[in-house]
DNA sequence: AAAAAAGAATGAGATAAATCATAGAAATCA
DNA sequence: TGATTTCTATGATTTATCTCATTCTTTTTT
């Protein structure tokens, strides 16, 4: 299923444009680029596994990527979604632990891997670069202590909301009122995403739907009331 | 309320052996150490405000700290509780944002107060000690993704069991069966790390006590029944 | 020591959300 | 193309958990 495609070397890659190799100086850059290895997946693919021992990281240059976690029940907890420019995988390595999520294709993607040693050479020699990779893991820490927030303290209704304002500004088209979520997530998935039951958002998303907030366009949605959106996601902001 | 007390340089201090100063070099624990500033706080004393500018992190030498982020419904959500030998408020720093929780004084603190660039003057001129930060980032935020996993998937059963074994474990006191949690928490700051209401974390814990799981000592714990904890802590695993 | 405030306990009731069940629609397969 | 599986939708029911209200206890204040 995967396969190797043309090696483009990371100087001239677009997604690095807005990634954390930006401003790797041009040394460092041919360390990762002459190492990194650039495979194309399909839709449900899987990454990496939750327990296995990380390799190197990813990097990835088109496509979307779910990062989730298992839980006990069987349900999936999507941690985050993954696009061009994300790297994958870091925590992991920089925390000397076994992945502790799993990470699966939900939209075709082309995603270079880059050896452990490779990575953290380059990492560990060049101060600008370990700087830029941690203020990503300290803003992604904050980010899941919102989450963890959200999660105990809002409800399902409210978290739903809050979920397709922000799918609409990571994988928003067309700009003014009406915006399309370019992006096909199952119901399960959103519900991953959520952390609620499949059977919730469906209910709430029919509900949003009468409501007029969103419609339906395919298997995406469209977002058609971004401000009632916003009031319902947080009853008490603005 | 806060008072300068002696000032111990970080060479002699007890609790530096399990931070993460704990291998630092001769000359970099001297610089952080004529920097720092060792202040006594009581409890319930802020440590710093959600929203304000990190000025500097604090490295705890004895007494314990919650982090908690005050949802829009009033309630706050404890994120961890911290004690001698931890940091705080290095994620804040290193992802060059404005706090994104609050700290209070849990139990009568003395900490030190490392300033902005002493901090990480040390950090970005000594690699082993950026990678071990980097490391514990890494472990907060792998453990973040668990408890994100479990607020959405786990009861509140099973949380305030976990919760229970969690607190036994970084706080009990006395070996073998029953084990003290040596930490004053009032229900509604129980309620906070569980994630939920003050009044179902005071019921459950009347219903662990009926079923002899547990007992009070004054404001205190004991935890009668781990084995029993562990099994209502999460149904599926061993 | 009395008064006031804060914390803990418990009951009753409301409600959000999960679960179970079934049916229809859409996608995939053979 | 028809058959099978997966996904979506919706209803009915159950349940966990929250909220509100009241009482009791403990701590703090004056």
């Amino acid at each position: 299923m995967s396969s190797t495609v043309k090696n483009l070397p990371c100087e001239l890659c677009a997604s690095r444009k807005h990634s954390m190799l930006s401003d790797l100086s041009e040394t460092h850059i041919c360390t990762i680029s002459t190492n990194k290895n650039l495979i194309s997946h399909r839709k449900g693919q899987i990454l990496y596994y939750e327990g296995t021992k990380p390799l190197g990281i990813f990097c990835i240059n088109s496509g979307v990527v779910k990062v989730y976690k298992t839980a006990s029940n069987g349900k999936d907890q999507i941690i985050h979604l993954a696009k061009s420019g994300d790297f994958l995988g870091y925590s992991a390595l920089l925390g000397e632990e076994n992945y502790t999520n799993s990470a699966m294709i939900v939209e075709d993607a082309k995603i270079c891997f880059i050896p452990r040693e490779a990575f953290l050479n380059t990492l560990f020699s060049n101060t600008p670069f370990f700087k830029r990779v941690t203020k990503q893991l300290s803003h992604e820490l904050n980010v899941m202590e919102e989450k963890l927030t959200d999660a105990t303290q809002k409800s399902i209704r409210e978290r739903l909301a809050y979920t397709l304002l922000f799918l609409a500004s990571s994988y928003g088209v067309e700009g003014d009122d009406a915006q399309k979520i370019d992006l096909v997530l199952s119901r399960e998935e959103i519900a991953g995403i959520v952390g609620t039951a499949t059977e919730s958002v469906i209910r709430l998303l029919s509900e949003f739907k009468k409501d007029d907030l969103i419609e339906f366009e395919g298997k995406k949605i469209i977002i058609k009331d971004k401000r009632a959106l916003a009031r319902l996601s947080d009853f008490y902001a603005s």
